[in-house]
DNA sequence: TTGTCGGCCGATCGCCGACAA
DNA sequence: TTGTCGGCGATCGGCCGACAA
């Protein structure tokens, strides 16, 4: 969803901007900050929190000063950037209601299954198979792939409640599933906005009563 | 468990013993840290942590010199100290694995019952009746005390294993009732030191399977 | 092609008295 | 007096095809 800048690669960082970001509207003694200071990315890591599975990057800056002499380095950057365009082939859902709350079940849209997804044996009745699918910590989860129904259609069952209640998935929420150039399956999570999926009708959440 | 100092009372304040219990053995540089620090107790705020139900409190010292006129404030703590003599009727008892584990129910000993829960109707048959307790946090719990069984005996069962979840209780733990002076009942949790009741036998800890 | 529903079956939860420590 | 057990009924989880959008 984003363009991280490759290490080596120039960037501008805006102070005001990033204390907005981090705490709020901050006014800043103008003249004595400037406004925007040129760096350049001296590493970037990627990381993710072990709760929310949301993902970050930590990029450490170097200050370059205006009048140093152009860097040869500049060209790795631009190389990098175009290494990057090789994506690996992945597909992205937002779960439904029936995703996420009913009987357990996961419907796979038809091309994820035959794209990302393991080939099936078609010849089985019906054709079933287990799913290994490793999330951003590197935790593998194991689902199972059925073609059933009539008409028929893709499903993940047993499993995929589990990962829905450890991720604590609701509707509206989208998973991704993606396959590494070894042949890997990886699955990701992106979480609704705010509010659910199409506005506050779905807005129904009501907290565990703790007895009362 | 413990006995708090009152306010305005004086202690002694160990920097070492403080540091140790904080981070582990420390090497403090002997000469330039006193062994000991005479204070006044300055505030005394009572929390509790939002997930453990682990208490504890915030104590705000004031250094004293020593040399410092005896206070006529020290009269105040021994008098306060004395007022804390008179505790409120409680009853504690550590979960059994039935308590714990066996189909959502909690065994109330007879003292416990008889003396801290509101009285019972006895001719009823069987005697119900439902028993509000409120808890660190001030949140309220409900349960059902019900006396039943030949021979017969007092027992908690509807909305205890939700208790037992939430506060993620496990056999070897306490819990604890009391009632205080203006008739309210509380429910406190002791967490058991370490490797369950009685030894390894009982540390068949198993951490939910992620799906592999 | 796939989202939602009702059916259905097995697993689990949780209330119960029996029994014994 | 009370800890543990087996029973059993109610509830829930979760897999299924039907059906329609």
């Amino acid at each position: 969803m984003v363009q991280m800048p490759p290490v080596h690669s120039k960037v501008y960082y805006f102070p005001q901007g990033h204390a907005e970001h981090a705490q709020g509207p901050v006014d800043l003694p103008a003249g004595r900050v400037p406004a925007l200071v040129l760096c350049r990315v001296a590493a970037v890591r990627f990381m993710a929190d072990p709760d929310t599975d949301e993902v970050f990057a930590k990029i450490r800056l170097v200050p370059v000063r205006p009048n140093d002499a152009p860097d040869a380095d500049d060209a790795i950057g631009a190389a990098a950037a175009a290494a990057q365009e090789d994506k690996p082939a992945s597909f992205a859902k937002t779960l439904t209601q029936s995703d996420a709350n009913n009987g357990g079940g996961f419907s796979v849209p038809r091309y994820c299954a035959e794209t990302i997804f393991p080939r099936l044996d078609y010849s089985a009745d019906p054709p079933v198979q287990t799913v290994l699918a490793k999330d951003v910590h590197g935790v593998v989860w194991k689902f199972r792939h059925i073609y059933r129904g009539t008409p028929r259609r893709h499903l993940l069952t047993t499993g995929w409640s589990t990962f829905v209640n450890q991720k604590k998935l609701v509707a509206g929420d989208s998973i991704v599933f993606m396959r590494t150039e070894n042949g890997d399956l990886c699955v990701g999570i992106r979480r609704a906005k705010k509010g659910g999926i199409g506005g506050p009708e779905f807005m129904h959440h009501q907290p565990p009563p703790p007895g009362g």
